[in-house]
DNA sequence: AGCAATATGGTGCAGTGCAGCATATATGTC
DNA sequence: GACATATATGCTGCACTGCACCATATTGCT
């Protein structure tokens, strides 16, 4: 899985089963459990790739059982993201589950669509790079990073300048 | 104003000045008002580092006259950012006044030390370039960029180590 | 004065996020 | 199995974020 962007309509099934198989084998490994709840939310970001709300998640959720209360649904997604098996959009107050391989502390860039709301993973190992530098020439010791882009994303731009 | 990070102690009224006399440039440039309640939500901000959420700013609001409803806030917030005289600070919900003459559009790194609370602006000429290169390698047209760096200034960074 | 545009005040509400406590479920120990 | 411990979930409540909607005041223009 090295694409950044994923065509519309692609199967999200399969991914969303990758990403649980991923959390499985973090979990393992770790000693951690990935409880049902834990499960649930997970799949239910799996299952789009753009970020959802707190109470979006809920209502999901609600979908298959009872309804969880919020809290039930922070924890959850405490733990997921501990584990770096989620990450929290901070523009948007929402979450995203991400089936790359990264540590949690490690930088991320997002490019966020805001025509379709997809959001993509772009390679960082650049930016990361001169972030780190630009922090250093000031004296400031870098500990987490939040790098999050809006804009159009290829698939929508060229719909944009064809339609 | 070059510096990135500020002496802590340093003449806060002054910059506060500064800032509220930048504002009343720009806003008499564009033909917008700065009325009183976006002067002393800007003065609030401006005469703190740090920055500031909602309902801190109402408290400040409130300190010096009848207390402000959150739309009032919220509203002067959106003129000051619609003219780059304030910035939010995305990961922490808040917002922080900019003496800087950068456009509203222009990317800001910010440098949040986790110890003392304040906000510096990073030299973000480098960051920005590698950031459109990354996104241009995707297919990606950014729009607006939130980049936000936690960690250590070196003034609290010096503590620790000799503390 | 009359009209339009803008700014503020007020009420209300949906969403975000967590504290504190009670209950259930798993795990280890005797 | 009985028990203690640790962890996860449920539940209530609350503070903060952010805005919609409408009423009022203020400003500017004709």
């Amino acid at each position: 899985m090295t694409s950044v962007f994923l065509e519309p309509g692609h199967n999200h099934a399969h991914c969303a089963a990758d990403v649980i198989a991923h959390a499985e084998k973090i979990c393992t490994s770790r000693a951690q459990k990935l409880t049902p709840m834990r499960r649930k939310v997970l799949e239910m970001l799996a299952g789009s790739h753009k970020p959802l709300g707190a109470y979006e998640i809920i209502d999901a959720v609600a979908g298959s059982g009872p309804r969880p209360a919020p809290i039930t649904i922070y924890r959850a997604l405490d733990f997921l993201m501990a584990n770096g098996l989620v990450h929290r959009i901070a523009s948007r107050n929402a979450f995203l589950a991400c089936g790359h391989n990264h540590d949690s502390g490690a930088l991320v860039t997002f490019l966020i669509c805001e025509v379709c709301g997809t959001v993509g993973e772009a390679p960082a190992a650049e930016v990361s790079r001169t972030l780190a530098l630009a922090a250093q020439g000031v004296g400031f010791t870098p500990k987490m990073s939040v790098v999050e882009i809006t804009g159009l994303c290829a698939h929508c731009n060229s719909q944009r300048a064809s339609g």
